[in-house]
DNA sequence: GATTATCTTGAATGGACATTCAAGAAAAAG
DNA sequence: CTTTTTCTTGAATGTCCATTCAAGATAATC
């Protein structure tokens, strides 16, 4: 018998960067195998495949950005702050490293659209309770007062969705930190004023 | 001698639709063959290979997507009116067709975003330009007295440029006309009030 | 330390891909 | 109608890729 095995969580965490950085398509099983430090037979012994990988990955990063997500809004602050910390936050993730510039769910959304309905309804599901997510944050400022009852926190939600995502394709044609938090703050206004 | 030959356009334009069905790393050249009606050898002799194909497949894409902007803004009504119409128009284009939510620039440049600088360069020149575009149209809206001068021309074109991405994104994860059109409509709301 | 069960390795496999090219087809010129 | 020139064809090529698997390594158990 034998239990010991490569980090499954760590494997998983480079698989992200690796699909981040060139695509689903064009990372091949040689640039995983570099990326995550294990062999093919390895990949295939705990994750069937390639894309059985790519969902493996996809599950790590949706616990990963919903803890993320948690510790901005964990109350501490009055909820608009935490709205404020956690643009900013995204515009900073825009900026730094060369990669991320999208997250992982949009970049293979934007890769996958059409063709593979599994990957498709996984990315969705996670981007769904991602905006649900927001959708709480302005009802619970509704109820405290910070915002205006007019609009319907779903709709908010929907709005900034949509405004996060735009903001991480403008990232890739003009990466210049003002001009991102600009729009972000912009983004903000329009929401809360 | 001869001098019969295939439709170029005609060709540029299948392969656009190709490429922004599968993405340009998953459509093989059989499957360029098969959506453009000429051979390998065809393709190889006027494009020199799929990268030069995907280079003037974007070429003609400007053109064309440049005219149809033109289009939208040839003055016969008021400039708001038309932008109006435009956003309509954008919204259309993310529910009809299953392939074209997102343009072929915003779909290539998410694919191709930090791996080929020339096909990078080409694309964010073309966006660049269609966000100028955008900005005459706010300063002459604001020109005609149609929309107020306190936001600067550069920064609303910017700021509809993002919510158009955004748009294009969301609609892959709810397609609905309805949803869409309301986030069109606010957006449009947020600019021009 | 020997045995057993499991995990890891990385070369081997078969398929799919971009690209090439020689043969064939078609138009113009004589 | 014949020749010449150019274009088109699609099978052949070599490369790269995802996947497999048998041999080797490692830990637990006796």
């Amino acid at each position: 018998m034998r239990n010991a095995e490569f980090d499954r969580d760590k494997v998983l965490r480079s698989a992200i960067a690796a699909f981040m950085e060139k695509g689903y398509a064009k990372t091949s099983m040689q640039d995983l195998t570099k990326a995550t430090g294990i062999h093919p037979g390895s990949i295939y012994c705990a994750f069937s495949n390639k894309r059985g990988l790519l969902l493996a990955a996809l599950e790590l990063y949706k616990h990963d950005s919903s803890a993320e997500f948690q510790s901005f809004f964990a109350g501490k602050r009055p909820v608009l702050v935490e709205l404020k910390a956690y643009l900013d936050n995204t515009v900073q993730e825009c900026i730094s490293g060369e990669a991320a510039k999208a997250c992982l769910l949009t970049k293979a959304l934007n890769e996958m659209a059409q063709q593979d309905d599994e990957v498709q309804k996984t990315i969705t599901d996670n981007l769904a309770s991602w905006q649900q997510g927001l959708a709480d944050v302005f009802a619970q400022a509704q109820v405290s007062g910070e915002l205006s009852a007019k609009r319907d926190s779903q709709h908010l939600a929907r709005f900034l969705a949509m405004g996060i995502y735009g903001l991480r394709t403008f990232a890739h044609t003009q990466p210049k930190a003002e001009t991102l938090q600009e729009l972000a703050d912009q983004l903000f206004e329009d929401i809360c004023a």
